[in-house]
DNA sequence: CAGTATCCCCCACGATACTG
DNA sequence: CAGTATCGTGGGGGATACTG
């Protein structure tokens, strides 16, 4: 999944919305990236099951889709991380209506 | 997908809500039924490329899950209709800022 | 009309090993 | 630490045929 895979295919919007955030991963990736930026092997901590190389592909999608910034510092050893664009905030805030239905309809949580 | 298939393994509310509407065809569906209840064949037409199988287990799916209701017409030829529930509403609702985003973040289409 | 019943296939995802 | 490289797999989805 990634940008504009289905080029002026989508039906709507929300259709167009779940080809961004389609893989199974992917709000979960948004989630903690919501609360700060975390590093390659935070993310992979705090995603218990995910792979390195399914998190990565993941986050190299999200990147192309302009929903999440790759910072590389140069240091020994290798530091890179990753946080929302203004673009993956505002996904993140379109997201949260689903959220919060999610959590009383599904998880049954009332508030 | 369908009927909590991950008793107590969801992490937030969005990864819940998407296990209800994970499905290929599931928010196109959803989109459909919130113009005007449709009957299987229109649904059917409604939505190219989507076949009689699939289309039939995600409405059994999403039937399931308390999104949509399914009316049986005692009628000859048969007759069903599909319509959403007062949760399939509300979901739908939660739904609508996501797809506020997708049109105008990926389709490009601004209001 | 509104579906089942089969068979099949693809690819997203997983497991493991290895590297700059 | 932050990833690639390979290989393998399961199941969601597609094609087609058939039925109450």
């Amino acid at each position: 999944m990634a940008t504009v895979r289905r080029p002026g295919a989508y039906v709507c919007g929300i259709d167009a919305a779940m080809d961004v955030i389609g893989g199974k991963w992917k709000v979960l990736i948004l989630w903690e990236l919501n609360e700060r930026a975390c590093r390659f092997g935070e993310l992979r901590r705090l995603l218990p099951g995910v792979t390195e190389k399914v998190l990565a592909s993941h986050l190299r999608e999200l990147e192309a889709d302009g929903i999440v910034h790759r910072e590389v510092y140069d240091e020994v050893p290798a530091r890179v991380e990753y946080s929302l664009t203004s673009l993956g905030v505002s996904l993140n805030g379109a997201l949260a209506p689903l959220g919060a239905w999610g959590r009383e309809h599904v998880l049954g949580i009332v508030h």
